[in-house]
DNA sequence: ACTCGTGTTAGCTG
DNA sequence: TCAGCTAACACGAG
């Protein structure tokens, strides 16, 4: 589920419930979540320190950490959390009460499942959960936040026609490289495209500068609605991504192809 | 049984 | 070296 929206509400939650609490334990057995360190190496760097802060660019979050035993103090590693194609934040509260972020809006959640795949133990008895069912989620130190472009709602329209319009490439896939914007997934582009009346499989250099603008103010109007609405599900042609789907603006038929390796819905007669 | 997928990334090609 | 593209990763859902 996660997009830039989802992992919005998963930081939250973390800076909400999960700060200044002492860790006691970590479960980071799963070697491939936890990738590319090997069992005991993220709990002999977290044990004995807390969460301090916790940041995010694109659908990248990093939580700064303290000094071992003084809580209050910066100086531990930074801890990356990228939620992958399922994960979901869960923080239980040290009453056992469980809620979760990364998913369409923060809720009550069952305090342990299946599906867990790293863990924090706090002191008081709580615990931070990364819960995956693909497990194509990651935790790891030391996130290379520099290998991210702009967060899709901080880039300023100037630096988004210049990182857009360069090269040859579908418009889509363009918007999907993390490293040129960062925040923008599957069914964020195609809102984005949709809103902005864009094909998706248009070659970058093709696009006028009325083309970019158009581009930029829906990426922002799409990203605003969707953080308010809990979720990049919530979009306008979300509804009509499935076969016999409309265009919610004029109604002709929504075509379907896979553009820059995604599924890819669009409007036939506006995005032509 | 079989296909698909809201994300990343190694590896290949020109 | 780089821009661009494909396959692979893992595994549940339909």
């Amino acid at each position: 589920m996660p997009e830039l929206p989802e992992v919005e509400t998963a930081r939250r939650l973390i800076a909400d419930q999960a700060l200044h609490r002492r860790i006691v334990g970590v479960d980071d057995s799963d070697t491939f979540v936890c990738r590319p360190h090997s069992p005991g190496q993220l709990r002999d760097a977290l044990t004995g320190r807390a969460l301090i802060a916790v940041g995010r660019r694109g659908k990248t979050m990093w939580c700064e950490t303290s000094q071992v035993g003084r809580l209050d103090a910066p100086g531990g590693p930074d801890l990356g959390i990228h939620l992958g194609m399922s994960g979901r934040i869960v923080v239980v509260s040290p009453e056992g009460r469980a809620a979760e972020g990364g998913g369409p809006r923060r809720r009550d959640a069952p305090a342990r499942t299946a599906w867990d795949r790293f863990a924090l133990e706090f002191a008081d008895g709580g615990r931070l959960v990364l819960v995956d069912k693909r497990r194509l989620g990651r935790v790891w130190l030391g996130p290379d936040l520099d290998a991210l472009g702009p967060d899709a709602g901080l880039v300023t329209p100037e630096e988004f026609r210049n990182l857009i319009l360069k090269g040859t490439i579908a418009v889509k896939a363009r918007l999907l490289d993390q490293s040129k914007i960062a925040g923008i997934g599957n069914l964020l582009a195609d809102e984005i495209l949709w809103q902005a009346k864009v094909s998706p499989s248009a070659r970058v250099n093709t696009l006028r500068r009325a083309d970019a603008d158009r581009l930029y103010r829906a990426l922002q109007s799409v990203l605003r609605s969707a953080i308010a609405k809990g979720g990049a599900h919530t979009g306008d042609v979300i509804a009509a991504r499935h076969p016999g789907g409309t265009c919610p603006r004029c109604g002709a038929e929504m075509r379907h192809g896979t553009v820059g390796g995604r599924s890819t819905w669009w409007c036939s007669r506006e995005q032509a």
